[in-house]
DNA sequence: ACTTTTGTTAACCATTTGGTTAAATTATAT
DNA sequence: ATATAATTTAACCAAATGGTTAACAAAAGT
């Protein structure tokens, strides 16, 4: 034996019920006692193993990120051609989406609070190459395979058609009457339903 | 003089304040007291014109929406063709968002933090009748004009090209290198952008 | 003139909150 | 066994925060 002591370790609890909290009041909203309940454990305890709240938000955000980033970092590298590539991210992307669905928002929202911790603890080293996509796409303009379009301009299409219903989920469901089944079944739909859009809005022929 | 006392009412000043303030922190990490400073009065004064904190917020939220919801409702209501709608949903959009950047985020956490109340406040008889919308996508699939498409995903991809640039902005600008004036110049760009973008999509022939 | 209503303030209060301390308990090593 | 280090807890604390009170000033009725 290691060092597993229990069925799951105190820091690991710790760790589980914070991201729960954060992810749901943010870093201002949420309470060190919820987190302390939630992981079962007394409140000091919390301050014995991350000194402080930001100390621990700042751990639970970076572990946060990093079950997205390196997934999509590596098809992003990929050599996978460029139509390819953009139904992996939208698959990819999309279901860790469903396994974490708040996730998109809570990150968001820090990031905007906080740009600047946000660009140092994030892509301090892991900052994800787009120099491969980008060249991608700015070739395939020049070869005339898709129309000529800005690299930025496509990417923040896609992510946006990408995030864009789950952070709005409330309003999509109300406006268009969706409940929650049908919510997720439509989700399942986009993984396959952008790269489409995406393809035959810009490619040639 | 019917009512107004000085340059700027009280109450109205109070507003200006809380929504800058709300804007910046969200509800939880908004503080009354820099309210009150920023408005240049006493806190009790706040208590005095609205009774609590939540009260102050569920007037500054609904004041704000308001901002955006008319105007998009007669856009989405009027006898516009559906590529002519869409662009001036986009152009008005994102003009709107331009004047206040932060809104959207804004919107998004407070909704998805409290989805009751934001039904219940927002759209109490101004919900948005996308119904004549609805019915010119399904028209024109059914007239072969446009490619399948069920509404809500064409929705929700106009909307989320629409606003993602705005909500993560950190990450746009980091990785795609672009500066403020750079990217307020992409945005200016995206009002037509997104509309060709979908057109080019859908449209048939 | 004077009474009532509205607007405004300083001081205060109760609660919440992040954080600390010192002591107790449990594991680990010698 | 015993000393040492790692965990865990209850009790506490100072600061911050939303909200209240009571008194006062200014307008507006009468």
């Amino acid at each position: 034996m290691v060092k597993t002591k229990k069925d799951t370790s105190t820091e690991e609890r710790i760790l589980n019920a914070a991201r729960e909290v954060f992810i749901e009041h943010g870093l201002a909203g949420a309470r060190m006692q919820e987190i302390a309940d939630k992981a079962g454990i007394n409140k000091a305890l919390l301050h014995y193993y991350f000194r402080n709240k930001e100390k621990l938000f700042e751990t639970v955000f970076i572990e946060t990120m990093q079950a997205f980033l390196p997934k999509i970092n590596s098809i992003f590298s990929s050599d996978l051609e460029l139509f390819e590539k953009i139904e992996a991210f939208c698959g990819e992307y999309i279901d860790k989406i469903l396994e974490n669905p708040f996730i998109p928002l809570f990150v968001l929202h820090e990031m905007n609070k906080q740009p600047d911790e946000f660009v140092k603890n994030m892509w301090g080293g892991k900052k994800p190459n787009i120099k491969i996509l980008v060249g991608q796409i700015e070739e395939a303009v020049h070869k005339k395979q898709i129309r000529p379009i800005h690299p930025a301009h496509l990417m923040m299409n896609i992510m946006g058609m990408c995030i864009f219903p789950f952070v709005g989920r409330p309003l999509v469901q109300l406006i268009m009457n969706v409940n929650d089944r049908q919510f997720t079944q439509m989700m399942q739909e986009r993984k396959k339903l952008i790269p489409e859009f995406v393809r035959l809005s810009i490619q040639i022929k």
